[in-house]
DNA sequence: ATCGTCTCCTGTTCGC
DNA sequence: TGCGAACAGGAGACGA
């Protein structure tokens, strides 16, 4: 379940292992893997053969990869994403999506993914914000890693929604990068419930929920840092990532940390939320 | 315009 | 033992 700061690690070994390279061929195994890309699996391998790699860039759970000629290979990870840098020659993952050859002929660049919730896409760039970004996610907010992220504004935006905190806080128009672990983290921190209305929220609750999703997915980001093999890049599975310290998100029945509580699971959008029954206490007004 | 629900996908785990 | 259900869940599409 990659969000900002797995996706950070993977930006980070493209923009190492990738840019500067110049694309020789590529191959899409799977549709589904390209499926935004509407003019097709065709037209997406002919137009980027060829064409040099200049930068990783992301934001929020995007990544693309800048292109000389002003276009972007655009890509989100979605549940079970991987990039993976790989010799030539190794053998195929069982669920290969797409396949990215190089002119020096040195590793090759791989999607995989198990899913396919995830996929690739060429767009174009455009000026947004005074940020070059690919067209299809112009919509996407700033997420609190960007230099420009204003915290107060975030803030703001959040409680100006008329819904379930946890529904404005997933929702990557206000905020991006947070997905249902940070989110379950960053209410735990706050001692906020999932299902307080925003309207309910004080300005100090907005401003503190910001600054918690920023701390948790900051400590998180460093320690997936760490954890990083530059033989490759990788998402999921690798030790000292999804082990991260979790305070809320799957610790059901296990003691809160802060007051002993046993965490609790509740249904939230066909999935689950966890909370501390005694430091997020459900609000008065829903059930 | 805004908000809530549905859907896509596959491997694993669980209950009967 | 076998099989169906539940679960993992990001985000676009769609309906109210």
């Amino acid at each position: 379940m990659p969000e900002l700061p797995e996706v950070e690690v993977v930006r980070a070994g493209l923009e190492a292992h990738v840019a500067g390279r110049t694309v020789s061929k590529v191959e899409v195994l799977h549709p589904r893997a390209i499926r935004r890309h509407v003019l097709g699996a065709e037209d997406f391998t002919g137009r980027l053969a060829g064409v040099r790699v200049d930068a990783a860039r992301r934001r929020g759970k995007y990544l693309w990869l800048e292109l000389s000629g002003g276009e972007a290979v655009l890509a989100h990870l979605g549940m079970s994403g991987q990039m993976l840098v790989q010799p030539e020659g190794a053998p195929d993952e069982k669920h290969l999506r797409v396949r990215v050859r190089f002119a020096d002929d040195g590793p090759e660049l791989r999607f995989v993914d198990q899913r396919t919730f995830g996929g690739l896409a060429l767009d174009e760039l455009v000026t947004t914000d005074g940020e070059q970004l690919p067209g299809t996610i112009a919509h996407i907010a700033r997420d609190p890693m960007d230099p420009r992220f204003d915290a107060a504004a975030a803030a703001r935006a959040l409680r100006s929604r008329r819904t379930e905190v946890k529904r404005a806080l997933l929702d990557q128009t206000l905020v991006s990068g947070v997905g249902n672990i940070y989110a379950d983290e960053a209410l735990w921190r706050s001692k906020l419930h999932w299902a307080r209305p925003t309207e309910k929220l004080t300005a100090a609750q907005g401003r503190a929920l910001v600054a918690a999703a920023t701390e948790v997915m900051d400590s998180s980001l460093q320690a997936g840092g760490t954890s990083f093999d530059a033989l490759y890049v990788n998402v999921n599975g690798q030790s000292g990532y999804f082990a991260r310290s979790l305070d809320a998100y799957g610790q059901e029945g296990l003691p809160c940390r802060r007051c002993g509580t046993a965490i609790r699971r509740e249904p939230f959008m066909n999935r689950s939320s966890y909370s501390c029954p005694r430091c997020q206490p459900r609000p008065r007004s829903s059930r």
